[in-house]
DNA sequence: GACAAGTCTGCACGCGTGTGCAGACTTGCA
DNA sequence: TGCAAGTCTGCACACGCGTGCAGACTTGTC
């Protein structure tokens, strides 16, 4: 019988009725589903027969209650974020249902630390929560959800109280000013990100390391929040100086779009004869031929990985080792970059 | 007690426990959470007095079981569609939790129909499930989820099975053309969407009808299927022509930005003086100095409004009754529109 | 054929909460 | 003081499923 010719009832079926169905009492039933109970093979089959004929299927609530356990997975975003890196929170959300987990997506604003909402709506036993916005802080993602350990991705500061995930942010940055270097840059201007994120602290510092160990010069520097719109107002201040810097090196793509547009609208400096630009994330707009934008990819797969990862060595501590991973920045090197001959 | 100050503990309290520091039975703990049960109030106060000390709140899953009625609502999207309007996805995963649902999001790529997920994830009483993604089938949503009535938005079709909600596109276009038709546009260019898509489809008849009607001219059309690269790819044909038509107008509007970056790139067609350009959503990039793009926005809020109009109307359906919103499709012009002397 | 070991199943209880129902308690009035 | 009406509470069962435990059944061996 076909999925879709299965005619449309108003009640689900319950594992009592497959029971009955199946000759076999209720207990075999949940035996079937179960991995690791002790069930005699034919039994099972027949059970699983039964449970399709009825699309049948345990109801993960009163699974959960049962177990004391659930398979939600809850995950706090920014609502700006979605703007900055839509793709770690789709490729988030798409392994967490695909290790069949049910992810919650809690949108915070903003202005907002979390610290209501949270308590608001995690009033079940979670199997996991993810932190993906800067907004939320440790303290509160601890103390909010008392009964399982946050995850939070890209928070530089680790505690003990929480496992954190942080992309190698300063691999990809030591790639690319190595790049920098070999196409002739000495002059970095910078284009930083929210003065409270730790992103772009992270940023800011890995790149003011690697251009020290290199000889290169900050040369300026200015804060573009992360936004496109504060980027294009920020923007003038990196080029208003005596000397264009041979690059400007931006925190996010965003920013480095806001500034592009900001030097194509009003200025006659072009991208990359007269100055490069680069940026970080690959955001999908990137690859758009009026950007084509040189930049850094976080390991966004590793970093999903590394999510289910930690839940399934939660889940089963002895069995499943969990070694953090070793993420690996990649450089896009598409047309912003040229090359300086001193 | 500050809410950071309470300790860290790894057990979430039960009604028992509160039942216990406040001198109540179980029962009145239940009862003092609940909107319609007979509770007297100063024993309502105690319990919710001792609830607050324990940073209680009931278990959302042990309710869901008991009620037979959970608040998750599952939302399902399609990848490729954050591309495409954000805004109305936050728009309504922030309605949901505001109205003190769980909102789980489901993802599917490009080429699931959803039959499977939907059948895999929705194993207990949701309270909704919100379609969104173009791939999903009327049938297919009805049938996975036999006992909840699919909330689908902007498809075409109604059906007696589903609930449907509409933005009006058809308004918004009409208004669109009847600007053009006033700043002296005549011939029509059409960049088209998926073809599978019904948000396509009807942009397209909305705009053939309101161009008839106004003896105005498709001169030429193309199809971008609702993608940056492709509508990249077609945008040639869309100026190829002897004469160039007045104006360009795309189902959405990643491809007009397709658009005005081909003329940009490859062409000496200016826009606006050469060429008008039109798209359809708003997203945030349409506000960028580099394209400052005109478009048309659906009401997003009135959606999201809907959506929870129709839960809280299934919830209750005497006291709320619900009336199908009207929708206002709202002209955002910037800086593609020209004006046009025949 | 008797018995032991092994294999499997059903019973019954528990997960944490909602709620009908009976009864306890209070209040008001004669 | 006695009684009726009204107000509130606790008991006990239900929601659907997981699982320890005892016992039934099978198989193999002497």
């Amino acid at each position: 019988m076909s999925t879709l010719s299965r005619p449309v009832t108003g009640r689900r079926a319950r594992a009592n009725d497959v029971a009955e169905l199946a000759g076999v009492s209720r207990s075999a039933v949940s035996r079937a589903f179960s991995q690791t109970a002790y069930i005699a093979p034919d039994t099972k089959a027949k059970v699983l027969k039964a449970a399709a004929e009825l699309d049948y299927s345990p109801d993960t609530l009163a699974s959960s209650l049962a177990k004391g356990r659930s398979n939600i997975v809850v995950v706090v975003i920014n609502q700006v974020d979605a703007i900055r890196g839509p793709s770690l929170h789709s490729a988030l959300i798409r392994s967490l249902q695909d290790s069949a987990r049910l992810p919650v997506v809690l949108s915070l604003s903003p202005t907002d630390d979390g610290a209501t909402s949270l308590k608001r709506h995690l009033t079940f036993p979670v199997e996991g929560l993810i932190v993906m916005s800067d907004s939320v802080s440790v303290e509160v993602a601890r103390h909010a959800v008392p009964y399982v350990r946050p995850i939070m991705l890209n928070f530089e500061r680790t505690s003990a109280d929480v496992d954190s995930i942080v992309a190698n942010d300063a691999a990809g940055i030591a790639e690319m000013v190595n790049h920098l270097w070999e196409t002739g840059h000495r002059s970095v201007g910078f284009m930083a990100g929210r003065s409270s994120s730790i992103s772009s602290t992270m940023r800011r510092n890995a790149l003011a390391l690697e251009i020290a160990r290199k000889g290169m010069n900050l040369a300026v520097e200015a804060s573009g929040e992360f936004s496109y719109d504060q980027a294009y107002e920020a923007a003038p201040a990196l080029v208003a100086g005596e000397k264009l810097p041979d690059v400007i090196f931006c925190a996010n793509d965003v920013m480095a779009f806001a500034v592009m547009d900001y030097l194509r609208l009003n200025t006659r400096h072009r991208v990359p004869e007269d100055v490069s630009i680069v940026g970080f994330d690959d955001v999908y707009m990137a690859s758009w031929p009026i950007y084509n934008l040189s930049t850094v990819r976080q390991d966004i797969d590793s970093m999903a990985a590394a999510v289910i990862a930690i839940l399934e060595h939660r889940h089963d501590p002895q069995t499943r080792k969990f070694d953090p991973p070793t993420m690996v920045a990649e450089l896009v090197l598409r047309g912003t970059i040229g090359r300086r001959t001193q």
